[in-house]
DNA sequence: TGTAATTACTTTACATATCAACTATCGTCA
DNA sequence: TGACGATAGTTGATATGTAAAGTAATTACA
């Protein structure tokens, strides 16, 4: 059987020890990839991938959010979100404001001029996704998607 | 037909754009969850997973390997390598020496308490991705790693 | 042979991620 | 009402990752 290409991407002598332990590095692997790929595209707009998905975020939400909703949503630890959105409150992209109901609560709003930035990203980043995945038939696509969602299922309970 | 798990857990309002999308979301946010649980072990042993990796490619090795070599197998940029190497130095699991022969050359060995570490967390690693991802059959197993290593070929040209 | 290009690594600067500990605020309930 | 516990966010320390620039050693080649 011919070396598979992740064992020759890494310079493994040996065959992995098991489909289970090739599948995940398979994962780990391809993520960091696409990752190190959107972060580029994020970098020619001055974005980290990070400050990307809050815009993205709170574009989705279109009105204000909490820091810890949007740090839930970002499955980001709470105290990294204070330096982000000061980063991007200084960039003029997000505005914070003291909630008067509750004020322990601070809501983030997306500025127009960050508003504008993440609609211009729309195009860019779905031509990136096509280049990176479209070479999958849709049939792939959602048995990819299937068996992904099956694997977090391991993740359920216990925290 | 129903919300699909990850749309769920992103609270998206409105289905994803298509089947290419949601694809390359769950690969990254199931990379981001298992990279998570692994984290979490590694500390018990109080290591980070960066670390852990220089230690285990180490040990496949067998023998010294310049940093290069090592930052090429973790697919990490170079000046990271250098603060890494010198707190796994300073816990004394690693030793560096300079080659003879190309004095530019640093070589990166494993000591013998690193040795033992790394060996210590084969078996606690090897039941945490039995827990990760047991509960997928071979056959299952097998597709997801061809569907992510064909996945990767948009990868192959350019950079 | 001597100079220019390359290579291996380090340094610096900055963004991000984690944990632990702290502050301010709110709710609850005696 | 007033103290206790929970919640929202911040701060500080440490580790990691990226880019850009610098240093030292080697190689290529005119």
């Amino acid at each position: 059987m011919a070396k598979s290409r992740l064992q020759d991407e890494l310079k493994k002598r040996n065959p992995f020890e098991s489909p289970l332990h090739e599948a995940l590095l398979n994962i780990l692997r391809t993520a960091d990839q696409f990752e190190n790929r959107a972060g580029r595209l994020f970098r020619e707009y001055d974005l980290t991938p990070s400050q990307y998905n809050v815009l993205r975020i709170l574009r989705g939400e279109g009105q204000p959010l909490p820091c810890l909703e949007i740090a839930n949503r970002m499955l980001q630890v709470v105290p990294a979100m204070t330096g982000l959105l000061d980063r991007l409150e200084k960039m003029e992209l997000v505005s914070r404001e003291r909630c008067t109901q509750d004020r322990r609560v601070v809501y983030v709003d997306l500025t127009p001029k960050g508003k504008e930035l993440v609609n211009q990203l729309d195009q860019p980043l779905a031509a990136l996704n096509q280049k990176l995945l479209g070479h999958l038939s849709a049939t792939e696509l959602k048995e990819l998607s299937r068996l992904l969602e099956k694997a977090r299922t391991s993740l359920d309970h216990d925290t």
